[in-house]
DNA sequence: ACCAAATTTAACCATATGGTTAAAACCTAC
DNA sequence: GTAGGTTTTAACCATATGGTTAAATTTGGT
């Protein structure tokens, strides 16, 4: 872990804001600059180029976004606490970074090839326990006919769409439902409910 | 419904197809001229500025995008059917333009007003018997104990998550499990049955 | 065939933006 | 305090891109 000076650490700091809001393409060299405090050569004294500054933000932005998710994934054996543990953890990581989901979701669109590498390098890093303990904690409540036999690909992607949408969709619902304001701590306790008795009611055995 | 010369046409297609993969900023008129098969000047002498083009299309696919999503909410009172028949249709017309999702969420966080009054007049037009539809047939299900009480935001919110999700997180999808094609047939329908299992088992009364 | 209108093109312009450079300001150790 | 390195800045450059223009070509009616 190299020691950032404080200009560094600004500069990032906007860097994140300013791509995270913008995108790769819509962001301004100067904009960053100037929500640093400096000004526009400075950045490339620091980041040689828009390029290399991008791969930064980016890099570390999509390794703690999966980050997130896997350290969402509780220990227990439980599967009710489980359950009931990743939906609470992992509302609470995407609240604290509202605007990543979208980000992450249109600029690994935009290009791939970073993204492909980041991740292979995150499962290798990262001993793979947490998706493991995943799966195997499913396909035993399946085995002990806690629950009913379910597709666990589609359930997961299931668990994380309700997760998600919010974020994704906030401007259509706060336009749509204008009492409803997505990053309060209001909907996000109601969300963790009616995800979880959902989930819950849709997989165990009646 | 004005009528459009060939020559309109395939620029907005072009069009159309570059801004949604691109987005506004990333996409560039050059492209949009090479793939609709004329030279940049002639985008300008049919739409006169990029912003122009731009706001047309963008008009255009949010429109189809609600529209979409209106004609997907069935008329029939039985609730099973209602469910079954707004998952499977919501999921073919995404499947249908499997990039919208994307473009759509990603856009109208970066402008809203454009948006905004669009969504104002979608609202005038379209009778809003789908949405009203949506809402007294859930809650006449809750009074007559069909299904548990629940908030109807919510399991909107949920179902649509879960529609959207693999349209949204593809590249993350595909290289995770390379197995998967999120756009095969054989996704969309274990997709549409294992959505609705979870669903309708989360809801009905045991 | 011919004219006028519509269509299409190549060449050019203005501006925004990423990036460079050389000099000034500013520490810090002696 | 001053030499030497580090930090910061203003001014400048090159290029990409949206946009314009005037001329050429095609089209359609008579």
């Amino acid at each position: 872990m190299e020691k950032l000076t404080d200009t560094e650490q600004r500069i990032l700091q906007a860097a994140t804001e300013v791509f995270l809001e913008k995108g790769k393409e819509g962001a301004r060299m100067q904009e960053i600059a100037r929500k640093a405090g400096i000004n526009k050569a400075l950045l490339h004294y620091y980041f040689r180029s828009k390029e290399q500054l991008y791969q930064r933000v980016f890099n570390y932005e999509v390794r703690s976004f999966f980050a997130a998710l896997l350290q969402s994934v509780p220990q227990t054996r439980d599967l009710a606490q489980f359950l009931k543990g990743f939906i609470d953890g992992y509302l609470d990581q995407l609240a604290a970074r509202p605007r990543m989901v979208r980000f992450i979701s249109w600029e690994i669109s935009q290009d791939m090839t970073a993204f492909k590498t980041i991740l292979k390098e995150i499962l290798l890093e990262t001993s793979d326990s947490p998706l493991h303990h995943w799966i195997t904690i499913l396909e035993e409540a399946i085995e002990k006919e806690i629950i009913r036999p379910l597709n666990i690909h589609h359930f997961l992607f299931n668990l994380l769409g309700m997760c998600v949408y919010p974020f994704l969709a906030q401007p259509v619902i706060e336009t749509l439902f204008p009492t409803i304001r997505v990053n309060s701590s209001e909907f996000l306790q109601e969300r963790k409910k009616e995800i979880f008795e959902l989930v819950w009611r849709g997989i165990t055995k009646t």
